[in-house]
Parts: C-alpha cells; sequence; structure tokens
RNA sequence: GGAGUCUUAGCUCAAUUGGUUAGAGCGCCGCCCUGUCACGGCGGAGGUUGCGGGUUCGAGCCCCGUAGACUCCGCCA
C-alpha cells in the first residue's frame, strides 16, 4: 500500500492518526533545523513538516528533495501550532510529522514551474503532462468528467442506450473534409473517421432501438481555431416517435443537470425560443448573444424618399437599410477609427460600406448626414433612440447581406464597449426554423443548411413540391448560450420518397443516391419510424462552463493549430513499406 | 488561401529617441538559517535578443525576407 489517503482529506479531528501519504514535492521551505514540504496529490496539498529533534535521518535526508519528487511519507497528523494555521489550504488546520520518507522517483528540474502561470503554449503542449499537473488544468478535467457523468446518468433515467457506432466509417459526400484510412485488404479502398454519427443513429432508429445517445468522437480535417480541433467530442442522441419540442425539452433537463451538478447553478427553463428569421433581423446572428440590445432597426420607410443616391439605389433594387445603435460608443470610437472599421467592413464582411454617424457635442458627424432632409434626421434620431454619444451604423443591402454585417458590427460594439464583461449572465435560446436550403453560387447548387436528412417543415412542404426551395423551413433548432452554438438538430425524414427528393434537389440523381446512401433508402423503405434528434458540443461546452477560452484547456491532448501534437509529434511520416503494405504512395516532393 | 499580433535568460517580463558590459522577479546551483506556507539572508551560474540579410559610425529597437506560435476571415453539411 502506497497511501492511507489522499493529500486533501486530513482535518483537525484526525490529529493523532498514524497516516502514509504519496505525491509529488510542490515546494519545499528548508529552514536549515526544520523543513516543510507542501505534498501535492490529484486531490490537493497536504503540509509535512521534517524536524530534526525528532526524527533527525529523515530530516537529513529531507535537505535533498525538489520540486516535482515523487515520494511517500509516514508521520503523525498533528494540529498545527497556534497561529500557523494556513486558511488558504482546505488541510491548513493540521501538518504531518514526518517519520518515514522513500523518495520513489527524483525529478529533473521542470521546464517551467507547475504552480505559477505559463503563457507560452508551445512549452505547455510539448510538456503536457507537467502542465495537466498544474490545479487549474485538472479542475477543467475533473469538470469535464463531471458533465459527462451527469450526461449519462440523465440520460439513462430517460431511458437511452449508449451504443458504439463505428470509427472506420464511409466518407461523407458532402459536408467537411474526411480523415481517410486506408483499407490494407481492400487495396485502393479507404475508410473514412466519422464527422459525426448521423446515419448510424438514424439506422438504429429503424433497427428499433428507439432512444440511443452516445458520447462520440467526431472528426473533421478543418483548419483549427480556438473552439476547433481535428477530433472533437459531441453528446448525440437521437429518438424515435418524439417532436422537435420534446428533443428541446429533453435537452433542457440535460442541460439544467449538467450546471446544477457541476457548478451549482440552476438554470431557467423552458429556453426562450426565436425563429432563424427573426434572430438574423434583430440581431443579424444564427447564434445571438441576448446578454445585450443594441438590435437592428428596420430603417427602409425613413428613407423611402431618399435623395441619397447609395441609399437609393439600395432600395430601388429591392435593397433595405437598417441601422444599430451603439449606445456611448462616440468617445471610445475617433474618426480614425470609424474609418478603420469601415474599411474592416469592406474586407473583412464583404461589404460595399459602412456607413455611420456619430453624434458628440450636439454634432451629427458623418460623411453621409449632409444628404439627408430634416425630416428624414428627425424621424432617424426618433425611431434609433439616437442621442448625445451615440454611433450609428448603417447596413444597406439586401435583407440578408445587410443584418448578417450588422451583425457582426454588434458583436464588435460589444467587444468594444465591454458590454458583457464580468458578466455572470445565462441567456440560453432556442434558434428554430431553420431553412432547409442554401444556394450555393460557388456549386451552383441548392446545398443543406443543416444536413440532407433533415425534414422540411410540413407546412411548407408545398413550397418544396413547387420547387421554392429558398422558402422552405426545415424542422432543425440550434441551442444557443451567450452567442455560442452548443448544439444543433432536426426531425429526420423517414420516408424513402421523402429522402429522395431531398437528395435530387441538392443535385444527387438517382444512380448517386443508390451509391452512397442506398443503405439508408434501402432502411427507409423497411418501416423506419418517425425519428430526430440532437448533438451537443462537449468540448465547447465544458470550456464556457470552464470559464476557458479555449476547448484546448478542457481537452487533456489538444492539436496546435496546425493540427500538431508537439507533444508526440504526431502527425509524422511514414516509411515506405507501411505505404506499400496499404497500396498508397506519397505525392509528396522530398526537399 | 488571406489578415493581424507576437517571438529577449529555464519561465514571466523590462530595456527612454537607434548609443556603455541587454536587466528584474521566479526557478536553478552553493553557503547560512528550527515555524514557514510567495519563508528569509549572502553569493553564483545562466543570453548567437527565433533565423537570414540590409541600412547605419553604431541595431533587441529601423527595413526586407524567412520560420514558428496565437487570434480572426475563408473553410467547418
Amino acid at each position: 500500500m502506497y497511501r492511507s489517503t489522499s493529500c486533501n482529506t486530513l482535518r483537525k479531528e484526525n490529529a493523532g492518526q498514524s497516516v502514509t501519504l504519496a505525491g509529488w514535492v510542490n515546494s519545499r521551505r528548508d529552514h536549515g533545523g526544520v523543513i516543510f514540504i507542501d505534498l501535492r496529490d490529484r486531490e490537493g496539498l497536504t503540509q509535512v513538516v521534517f524536524r530534526p529533534e525528532e526524527h533527525p535521518q529523515v530530516a537529513e535526508a529531507s535537505h535533498g528533495l525538489r520540486g516535482e519528487d515523487v515520494i511517500q511519507i509516514t508521520g503523525l497528523v498533528s494540529p498545527r501550532l497556534q497561529g500557523t494555521e494556513n486558511a488558504k489550504l482546505a488541510t491548513g488546520q493540521i501538518e504531518v510529522i514526518a517519520s518515514e520518507l522513500t523518495v520513489l522517483n527524483k525529478s529533473d528540474v521542470p521546464p517551467f514551474q507547475i504552480d505559477s502561470k505559463v503563457a507560452n503554449e508551445d512549452l505547455r503542449l510539448t510538456y503536457r503532462y507537467l502542465d495537466l499537473r498544474r490545479s487549474e488544468m485538472k479542475q477543467n478535467l475533473k469538470l469535464r468528467h463531471r458533465v459527462a457523468k451527469s450526461t449519462r446518468d440523465f440520460l439513462d433515467e430517460q431511458g437511452f442506450l449508449e451504443i458504439e457506432t463505428p470509427i472506420l466509417s464511409n466518407p461523407t459526400p458532402e459536408g467537411a473534409r474526411d480523415f481517410l484510412v486506408p483499407s490494407r485488404l481492400n487495396p485502393g479502398s479507404f475508410y473514412a473517421l466519422p464527422q459525426a454519427p448521423q446515419q448510424y443513429k438514424q439506422l438504429l432508429q429503424v433497427a428499433g432501438l428507439e432512444k440511443y445517445f452516445q458520447i462520440a468522437r467526431c472528426f473533421r480535417d478543418e483548419d483549427l481555431r480556438a473552439d476547433r480541433q481535428p477530433e472533437f467530442t459531441q453528446v448525440d442522441l437521437e429518438a424515435s416517435f418524439i417532436t422537435a419540442r420534446e428533443i428541446q425539452t429533453l435537452i433542457e433537463g440535460l442541460l439544467s443537470r449538467i450546471f446544477k451538478e457541476s457548478l451549482g447553478v440552476d438554470i431557467p427553463v423552458p429556453f426562450q425560443r426565436m425563429t432563424y428569421a427573426e434572430a438574423m433581423n434583430r440581431f443579424g446572428s444564427d447564434k445571438p448573444d441576448l446578454r445585450f440590445g443594441v438590435e437592428i432597426v428596420e430603417l427602409s420607410d425613413v428613407f423611402a424618399h431618399s435623395q441619397f443616391k447609395v441609399f437609393r439605389s439600395v432600395l430601388d433594387n429591392g435593397g433595405v437599410i437598417r441601422a444599430i445603435n451603439a449606445k456611448g460608443a462616440a468617445s471610445a470610437l475617433s474618426k480614425e477609427q470609424l474609418k478603420k472599421w469601415e474599411e474592416w467592413a469592406k474586407t473583412e464582411l464583404g461589404a460595399k460600406g459602412l456607413a455611420y454617424i456619430r453624434l458628440k457635442e450636439g454634432e451629427w458627424e458623418s460623411p453621409i448626414v449632409k444628404f439627408f432632409s430634416e425630416e428624414e434626421k428627425k424621424a432617424l434620431a426618433s425611431k434609433m433612440g439616437f442621442e448625445e454619444g451615440d454611433v450609428l451604423f448603417f447596413g444597406a443591402d439586401k435583407p440578408a447581406p445587410a443584418c448578417e454585417v450588422l451583425g457582426r458590427v454588434r458583436l464588435k460594439v460589444s467587444e468594444l464597449l465591454k458590454l458583457t464583461e464580468g458578466s455572470k449572465e445565462l441567456k440560453f435560446l432556442w434558434v428554430v426554423d431553420f431553412p432547409l436550403l442554401q444556394f450555393s453560387p460557388e456549386d451552383n447548387s441548392w446545398v443543406a443548411v443543416h444536413h440532407p436528412f433533415t425534414r422540411p417543415k410540413a407546412e411548407d412542404l408545398e413550397l418544396m413540391e413547387k420547387g421554392e426551395f429558398a422558402e422552405v423551413r426545415a424542422e432543425a433548432y440550434d441551442v444557443v448560450l451567450n452567442g455560442v452554438e452548443l448544439g444543433g438538430g432536426s426531425i429526420r425524414i423517414h420516408e424513402k420518397e421523402l429522402q429522395s427528393k431531398l437528395f435530387a434537389a441538392l443535385g444527387i440523381g438517382p444512380e448517386e443516391q443508390q451509391h452512397k446512401f442506398g443503405h439508408l433508402l434501402k432502411a427507409f423503405s423497411f418501416g423506419a419510424p418517425p425519428h430526430g434528434g440532437i448533438a451537443l458540443g462537449l468540448d465547447r461546452l465544458v470550456m464556457l462552463l470552464c470559464g476557458a477560452d479555449s476547448i484546448r484547456e478542457v481537452i487533456a491532448f489538444p492539436k496546435n493549430n496546425r493540427g500538431v501534437d508537439l507533444m508526440t509529434h504526431s502527425p509524422v511520416e511514414v516509411e515506405h513499406k507501411l505505404l506499400r503494405d496499404l497500396s498508397i504512395a506519397s505525392t509528396v516532393k522530398k526537399a
């Protein structure tokens, strides 16, 4: 037995007990005579005292201890001397007076100090096993475990079965780039790592499993971000004979359970609901952050008779004039900065421009205000609540791009004015009635907004028959927290004919349908039940719960921005023989 | 594929307008210290300022290139 208890259990009541502890030397305070060691294990810290007058040989040996040495000590739990208690430590009322010391393993001097902040993420990832020794990282992983446990408990209670689906599966015709795995037994053929267990979970519904869930690893070969890794984890679920509303209620229950059991926070249910159309019109985003206002206002009527050429031509071509009011931003935005913002809108957002008006010391400062009539100015001010110190930003374009640009400006305003800084608010939201299809000028075809198995809303089926794809809404929903998409799902198509029609709308002909989705269409012909589901991004959820600003902080061994594991150096070049066995060859030219 | 920020000691950072031998804290090493918990005291080691080039009497600082890290856009059904 290496130890009788952990480093976070001993309290005043344990005084007089003989204990054995094992762990790492967190810090040492060597007074020449008496020596203190903070011993650390996963659970916490305990102060160990080496006293030369009581155990001279052990005390002598303790002089040689250094940070991160792994040791085992046996000793007597004692109350700390009067006035030397440490209120910052859970075990601060006691100390262990060591009578035995075993050095289990010496440590080299670590490349960074375990108990301090390290900014260099490169170094942290290279020595991830040391980085994870820091209590902050341990807390994050513990919380992640807590969330997974709550999820399993809750869904089990709701009658869901945890079922694993294949990691070696097929490439997905649409969507993200796949990771491919060559098949040795089938030369020239490839598996793909799943982007999501989508088809399998639907086939489990056809199989009659009724309620499935999985904490599923998913893979996408796309560029990385603070909130994106090539492999990530989803809480994935699917159920039969269920409505969209029922799935939403289930997820509200799940999130309530998670927040309660991980943070001790009660979140209000049901969540607010908003259609996609409303979210776009009011906030210019399909995942609006509702912790602040700055809503988009329709101004087309104000400028209906405008002589301002830019607005005039936009309106005459079926566009709209809309604006947001950045309340009190005038002092934070100089004329130079406003010009920079305009430049940003043009280059990064592809906007034609970003007109603005700054109201400072009673003056309307703007390159465009001279084109406005007095009536227009009056109506504008009243409609926008435009007051001293405010800045208005205009979007003049077709409704969708106008809102998108203003939505992005809205977020930039929030960032500038620190509207959400220090906020503890949790604004949950369901965004519903997403469009089913979106025209892609790039591919010159319609593409699925969600995925090709998403069910059109019953009342829009007629529009679909007529080919008015842009107007067809989907039985799809996203759950959003503070402007972050936590997850999304939909009711699926369960009829062979309707699924085939949707494939056709996406430009997938009968032959291709059979080739790529024959298994699914066939399955649907054998009595597929109505079904639907959802997937939540576990990494993102845990990141928010931890207050971290990157999912790398809640993943034990993440990859860096270029998809490299700095610790193991993965991915690596492989020997030619390995490639030959797989019947593949690299086209990379060696330098 | 594009934009931005950054790169100085093991770590976190500083270095005035381009000007002496590039500093500090922590860590490390040595000595001293019997109640500390950010222990304290004395002493010490540790630097090709990411790399390459240029401008200059003189470059950590200015210019060009390059590598890497991070953030964002594109992309992510």
